[in-house]
DNA sequence: TAGAGAGCTGGAGCGCACTCCAGGCAAGCG
DNA sequence: CGCTTGCCTGGAGTGCGCTCCAGCTCTCTA
């Protein structure tokens, strides 16, 4: 069972994705520990290391814990995080309105209806980009047809 | 006549977005001259003057007639190709390809095959990607829900 | 105790897709 | 005639999202 058809059913049943899901397909979460460190997390999300510290040097993470000598230690909630950053990433969000999305978040209860709105936006967007990926599969099919008969036909000439 | 050079058509009928409804939708093209300057192609593309020029250079454009002064003049047909381009470049399709694309064009009927491969593959991929994009909508309903739920229950907590 | 391996930092570099600039030419207008 | 407008060129610059580097520390194993 994939991300893609997890029941939607009422309005509080996450869909299985956000229990992070998609870490799995990857390569696996590790289990149980809740302190991963930056190599493991990034083989379970398929971000870089590089890119995992960026993230947080910009602001896109939520203050990720440190190990007594200093190295990070992720837990199960920055992946979850993660995960989340992943798709608003695959879905075409610009880092800097995730960061923004971040920094309303680090801020408390009294954002909600701001992230509200940005992730609404979003969604906006997203909607908007599906509709148009449809209408270019039309486009795409129609041309892949072109060719293809003009193949099938120019077969059949040979063949004949 | 359309991009795809001598067209054999086949049963199938073209989406209406082939012929070009995009420009009538954003500016409007010129009607009947068949010889636009830069700029009109500009207005009526959302292109800018710049990435036109640009298109030419890195060969994505099929060689655009001059003015006997020099000046570009691009043709219905340079319309329809830019129409194409944008669509493949909405849809995500790296530049590099869609000059390939432009390139087994030029070369002719014989790359017909590659020319479908190459299509076909991007519509692989557009297919993958409105997938992925369901499935963060869902993760955006979802969280939307939490935020509005979270929303109406203070407000509610704020009248009584 | 030496070496390998993983992690740390600030900062430089890169690839993509534009975007803009300087300097010049041609046509039209008052 | 000068001025403005629109277009031309090669090449430099920009913004985004990483990606990599140099030089360091810490820990573990032989």
């Amino acid at each position: 069972m994939t991300v893609l058809d997890s029941a939607p059913v009422g309005t509080t049943t996450p869909p299985a994705s956000v229990c992070a899901v998609l870490e799995q397909q990857r390569h696996g979460r590790p289990v149980g520990r809740d302190r991963y460190t930056i190599s493991e997390v990034a083989g379970c999300t398929g971000l870089s290391v590089h890119t995992l510290r960026w993230y947080e040097r910009i602001g896109l993470m939520p203050h990720v814990d440190r190990s007594h000598t200093g190295q990070r230690r992720y837990t199960d909630r920055d992946l979850d995080w993660l995960d989340l950053v992943g798709r608003l990433r695959l879905t075409g969000m610009p880092v800097a309105d995730m960061v923004r999305y971040a920094r309303l978040v680090r801020e408390g209860a009294h954002t909600m209806a701001e992230r509200e709105e940005l992730l609404a936006a979003h969604r906006e967007d997203v909607r908007k980009r599906i509709a148009e990926l449809r209408s270019t599969l039309e486009v795409l099919d129609y041309k892949i047809d072109i060719y293809s008969d003009a193949r099938r036909r120019a077969e059949a000439a040979e063949g004949a």
